[in-house]
DNA sequence: GTAAAATCTTAACCTGGTTCAATATCTTTC
DNA sequence: GAAAGATATTGAACCAGGTTAAGATTTTAC
């Protein structure tokens, strides 16, 4: 299992010893994916954290008339998961899907328990991660009241590079919240300039 | 100082011992807060995090044109605060403002780092924290995009009970992310039903 | 206790973004 | 490589929510 990359992100916040990067390493499954798969199904407990070792998928959920809402995208080095149906063992309402061939590596949540409970280091490295993924988001509530679409557009762009050659529009229109149809012409004003 | 509320809060997720009460009592200021004060103002790095003992506050940014854009509100036992700020030691571009009369417990960044440091038990505490706070952030999310102004307004009432009473029509709307106008009309609109 | 300031309401008009529907393009699949 | 399905574009009608401005009500300050 390659963990170059989760044990590089770990250590850009804590420094693992070699026996914590050798319980990290055998609480993780591997798990290579497919363009186009579902990793997760709404419905059922979600049941690991999911880090990308490579490549790039999307999570969203359903709304009783069928429309899919985005909701997050992630790529090499992120995390992603529902935290919600994970703590409090309830069904997730959201799906995750690869959006190009790649790999990730599944954190159970029994794993990551115990993970916590010996190694402290491992609550420090997960309180940071949630601390600034919080703050992100809440950057990202401020962005969606005070800008307009066009420039959610743009920053979506910026922030994830090269995540648009995997994305369909429609995905990205979602993400951002507004109609493919609206997508379309905000693209088109943009080339224009 | 009365640490009730803060350490029967705390020990909804960890138990604390003695000494650590003791710790966390020492790290605390208290501070009797007026209405309308400011508590923090943006500009300066924010030096603490806050908790709040008694009362009510609200989290603002004022954009270049000089509008308030209500963040977030807290009340007894909320933590509020900017992470960013505190974290990365830059100015906060967030003001905290009191409601109403109250008491504040400051946790200043210095004594929280000493704290994580000795005590593991505080890491598991604020890795809660901030993962229980990255969920209701990401529900807030969804609701923005799903929801209409209207369901949102009542879902503020139902979240914040007995907020409205404290704070301005102008400062809900604005914390809705509409006009004070569009929010008298979607009270009107209410009271006919 | 009254004047000034702030807040709230109402109404007419404006705009960013949606909906629907028709057409065009790109992908699959056999 | 043709047909079918998905995805993207365009345009017209429409709606949620914004803007402006004026009056009504409440709060604040002296």
């Amino acid at each position: 299992m390659n963990m170059d990359v989760i044990v590089s992100h770990i250590n850009s916040y804590v420094s693992l010893n070699e026996e914590e990067v050798r319980a990290l390493s055998s609480a993780l499954i591997s798990k290579t994916i497919k363009q186009g798969e579902l990793i997760v199904e709404s419905g059922e407990p979600a049941r690991y954290m999911i880090f990308m070792n490579a490549g790039y998928v999307m999570t969203y959920y359903t709304d009783k008339e069928g429309f899919d809402h985005v909701i997050q995208f992630a790529s090499t080095g992120w995390w992603s998961g529902d935290l919600y149906s994970l703590s409090e063992n309830v069904p997730t309402i959201y799906s995750t899907r690869a959006l190009s061939a790649g790999e990730v590596l599944l954190f159970p949540k029994a794993a990551q328990d115990q993970l916590l409970d010996k190694y402290p280091k491992f609550e420090r490295y997960f309180r940071i991660l949630f601390h600034n993924a919080l703050m992100r988001l809440q950057f990202r509530i401020i962005e969606n009241y005070s800008a307009t679409a066009e420039s959610r557009y743009l920053s979506f762009r910026e922030r994830f590079p090269g995540m648009e050659q995997h994305v369909s529009q429609k995905h990205i229109a979602s993400y951002l919240g507004i109609t493919p149809e609206f997508l379309s012409k905000i693209r088109k004003k943009l080339q224009q300039k």
